[in-house]
Parts: C-alpha cells; sequence; structure tokens
DNA sequence: GCAATAGTGTCTCTAAGACATTATAAT
DNA sequence: ATTATAATGTCTTAGAGACACTATTGC
C-alpha cells in the first residue's frame, strides 16, 4: 500500500480507515435478467417436425408498484455480491440452473426509471436450453411463465431537416402464451445532424410490461440476434444432441427469417461434430445426430 | 396509475408515499470514461506523412486511494442525473467539447474493485477528433494527459483438463508519452468445461494504473476494434476533411495491422464523399480531400 | 531524376446465395 | 405410393486479398 501523504496529510491506509461512503449519493442497484430458451409446439401431423419458438421468461408482479404487471426477473444487487453474482443467483432461484450461459448486456439508468426512486438497473442475458430447465410455472409465491416472442420492425422512415436527418425503426414486440398476450411498441432512432450522429430507443407503448422492461427485451433481443451468426452462443440453447435441421429451426426462430439448407450446414459445419445416433419414428428419413463441437475455429 | 391493491391493502400511490428506498443496501456509482483519439506525430522527412497514434486521456490522482497513480476521467453519478448525463458531464469537465461519440461500454461491479468501499461502475467510451478538442494537459489542477497506446497479445496457450480446456490470451497493454511510460498486463480466457463455455479477464499486473483500469481500457479498445468495420464509428475521430490514407492509417492504428490500399479504398467508398479539394505543399502528389456521407447504406 | 505518396486495374480465391437432385423412413 | 424430411452437388455472384502499374508533386 502507497505511503504517499495526500492534501490533508495522510495515507492511503488513514485515509481509507476514515471514509465514510455513505456521504456520498447512493442510487439502488438491481439485475433484471433476459431468459430466453428454444421451445417446441408439437404438431399434429405425424411426419412435421416440432415448431419452435423463441421464449422469454416473465414474472408476474404481486407488489407494488407495477402489481399485476409483467416484468423480467430480478432484483436487488447486495453489498456483498458483485452483479454477476447477483444475476446467478437471481436465474437460479427461477431456474435451479446452476451454471447456465450469462452475459451482461447493458445498464440503464434513468433518473426516473423506477417510480420507488433512483435505481439503476444492469441487465443480463441468459440462454438456456429448454430441456434441461427445472421451471415450475405459475406455481411459484411469484407468477413465472414463458411467453412466446415476436419481434417485427412494423416501419421505418427518414425524416430531414434542415440539418439533417433522423432514421426511425418502429419496433412491435408481441409476447404471448396460451392465456396472455402482451404488446409492446418501441421506437429506435438515429439521428443524424451534420457530422454528429446518435442514436436512442423510446418506449412508445408499454403495454403490460413492467418499468422499461420493454427496452431492455428489444435491446437484448436485437443484441442476440446481432451476436447469433459470429459466435457459438445458439449451442447454449440446443440438447446435448440435435438434428441439423433442428439447429437451422433454432436460428430461424431468432433471426425470423427462412435460411436455405445446404447453405446453412455449409456455414456450421465447423462448429458440430457428427455422431452415430440418428433420430427414428418420424415417418420420414431417418437424421443425424450432431454435437457442439467446442475446438472448433473461425 | 393503478387502483389495485397490494398484501397490504395499499393502493399503488400510498405505497410509492411510504416506499422508503434508503432500507435498502446502496452502493455508488461512478462513471468511467475511455477517451480515445488518433493524434500526428510529425515526422522530420518533408515527403514523408506524419505518423498516426491511438491515444487515450487519464488523469494523474491527487487523493487517495491509488494517490500519484493514473486512471481514467470520471466520477460519481448524481441522484438527478442519468448515467448518460454524468458521463457527458465528466466528458465535458476533461474536453470541454459539448457533443462528442459517447457510448456505454459495460458495467464493473465486483465487490472489492475500489478500496473505498462498494463502488460500481459503468465505463463509457468516448471517441473525438484531436484537432475539435480543446483540453489543457497539466496544467489543470488534475493532471492531465494523453497516452499512446499499444496493445498486443504476446501470448496464447491453450490448456487442457480432464473435462475440457482453457484457451487463454495474454494482453500487454503499453500506455507511454514523453513522460510517462506505463506497462499493464492482462490475461483473458475462455473456460470450456464440456458443455459450458464463460469468460473472465483478470489483471496480471496493473502497473501504475489505478482500480480496475487496465481492465476497462483492455476491454474498450477491444470493443473498438471489433465495432470498427461494421459501423462508421471510425469518422469521429476524423476531422471534417481527410484524405483516404489518413483514413487508412487510423484503422491501422486501432486494429494494430497494415491494410491494402486499393482492397481499403474499394471497402469504405460508400461512406465517403469526395470532395473538390485537395492537400498541397507536401513532396508528392496531391491527395484529394473527403468526407465522411452520413447517407451510406450497408 | 528521386523519393514518397496517390490512385486504379485486374487476377485469384473463398464464401454466400440459389436451386436442383437423390435418399429414406412411416403410413 | 405418398408425404415430409435428409443430405448433397453445383452453378452463379459478390467480396476479400494480393499485387502490379501509372500519376504527380517538391526538392
Amino acid at each position: 500500500m502507497s505511503k504517499k501523504l495526500d492534501a490533508l496529510g495522510l495515507t492511503e491506509e488513514d485515509f481509507l480507515r476514515e471514509y465514510d461512503i455513505s456521504k456520498f449519493d447512493q442510487p439502488s442497484l438491481t439485475v433484471d435478467i433476459l431468459l430466453l430458451t428454444i421451445s417446441e409446439n408439437k404438431v399434429d401431423n405425424y411426419r412435421k417436425l416440432a415448431n419452435k419458438s423463441l421464449k422469454v421468461l416473465l414474472i408476474k408482479r404481486k407488489e407494488h408498484p407495477f402489481i399485476g404487471k409483467w416484468a423480467l426477473p430480478g432484483g436487488f444487487v447486495r453489498m456483498d455480491e458483485s452483479i454477476e453474482a447477483a444475476a446467478y443467483r437471481e436465474l437460479k432461484e427461477e431456474t435451479n440452473v446452476n451454471n447456465a450461459y450469462l452475459e451482461q448486456l447493458h445498464t440503464y439508468g434513468d433518473v426516473d426509471r423506477d417510480p420507488r426512486g433512483r435505481i439503476i438497473s444492469t441487465s443480463f442475458m441468459s440462454l438456456v436450453n429448454s430441456n434441461e430447465i427445472d421451471l415450475n410455472p405459475g406455481t411459484d409465491a411469484e407468477e413465472a411463465r414463458w411467453f412466446e416472442v415476436e419481434y417485427d420492425v412494423y416501419k421505418k422512415e427518414r425524416l430531414f431537416n434542415k440539418i439533417g436527418f433522423i432514421d426511425n425503426e418502429y419496433i412491435r414486440l408481441c409476447l404471448k402464451n396460451d392465456a396472455i398476450n402482451l404488446m409492446t411498441e418501441i421506437k429506435a432512432s438515429r439521428v443524424v445532424s451534420g457530422k454528429h450522429v446518435s442514436y436512442n430507443h423510446t418506449i412508445e407503448s408499454k403495454g403490460d410490461l413492467s418499468f422499461d422492461h420493454a427496452l431492455i427485451i428489444q435491446n437484448g433481443i436485437s443484441s442476440l440476434r446481432n451476436k447469433l451468426e459470429s459466435s457459438d452462443i445458439i449451442f447454449h440453447m440446443m440438447p446435448d444432441l440435435f438434428t441439423l435441421t433442428e439447429l437451422q429451426n433454432s436460428f430461424e426462430v431468432i433471426l425470423n427469417k427462412k435460411l436455405l439448407k445446404a447453405n446453412f450446414r455449409r456455414k456450421i459445419s465447423k462448429m458440430v461434430s457428427e455422431t452415430s445416433q440418428f433420430t427414428s419414428d418420424a415417418g420420414h428419413r431417418p437424421s443425424k445426430l450432431y454435437e457442439f463441437n467446442p475446438l472448433w475455429e473461425d
């Protein structure tokens, strides 16, 4: 430890002993978990494969504020845990999964984002394989439910003004399951004035979502899409053994577009290794099962 | 506002009136600014172009902790400002620039990252054009200096164990100027155990840098590199008019590798528009001046 | 003429996109 | 045989990489 003295003649040791952090303004800090998975909806036709959909876990709030509305799982960061540890703790409370993939996304720090006071929140994205997850939807004290996510850009516009232009993208996020249908709309703007460019996202209509969680979900899914094709994170959402068609469907459901089979297989071939196992009882040609190859190189 | 009642029979309005946020643990929150620019070091030979280098602004700490060591500019987030507003305020205090490019990077929340107590910090990256910046290095109460950044990976290894392997990258970050030479080393690990993959970065040797700022700088530069080729952020570091060689040198200095001229020009041609102006007095053929074209499309 | 940079042409190689063809299980 | 999916072949196109060549200035 440094023996240098400061302007008051204190050593670092002395300084730290006297230091009272509570004399500074202290906001509260929470974590919010964007827990995503891909699940299968079985289809009646014995020949057809199951439909896949991207799902997000939401909690029905039992307390003020936003009582009765839906929110991302999350909670306050404790003084004796890192924000990552808090995120893992919250994740485990919801899913019983110990070492799921978890990635920090963004920190939301607007002054009035929470009506309880100054609360800053760091969002995390967790990707899990729906087969491995042990969730009791609806039976907890907190009501937790998976919602199917549909994300689409329903309008794009470019507005010119004297000093530049604004590109607006209007995004509609539909979150639904058997019983509930939430809808929220977000405007993503890129403001170009002269040489200066800035971005901002605002909630146009938050529906029955709490806080700024619509924004967190939208930004998170957008970030997932961006990383999808340049990384191997998709495999966190896959079972140990999968067919290449299942893998392709997972990509398609996240990117919300169809891919061509031959090209897709060329592209991901490095990331997977084939096994000697096959699917069966499918009403069509059996499919070879693959596994993730963590040794792949770009 | 919702008229629903909670378990205690309170409306949302009542609940919020009674709510005392201070009964929760409250860490403190700071912002740290990774302020980067590209500057020119004139060369004696009248024919040669100036050398470019990537520079980062550091402050010499005048107070405990880490008194006398170097740190990123930054400070506490006030209760009445968003974290972005805090970042802009700190940036303006250092540079007098009002609307520089500013982007949130990452939030650092380890329990003992700051010896003063529980302090969480969100890092921001700001990119500025060195011609437009009005900084008084060394004359402030705080001593601020630009440091040339050299970033290189000096060792890569893959360690196998029973359940998988670990890829380690050892990164050396040299920060220097006429008078000072800081060196810091970071280990970036990718831990693959079975199907699970995790990442973590640790400071191996922090040199004369304060807190975990070595990590913030390294992560920030790494993120700048990743975004460089897929976005137009480089233009925040360029003057209004520039030659294509200057632009290429800027890319090269950030990516730390040489690019081929013809290919580079093909690739960035969409993002720039030529002007009718030329450089002169250069001891070689004059060069056409270009400007950023904010209307470019990918 | 020289040194250094400016600017362009073009060949190759790889990856992406589009589409076609053949194979095979369950009913 | 029918149906739906499995698996692969190949033609075309776009882009990245490598390299060569010509042009122009100040001294």
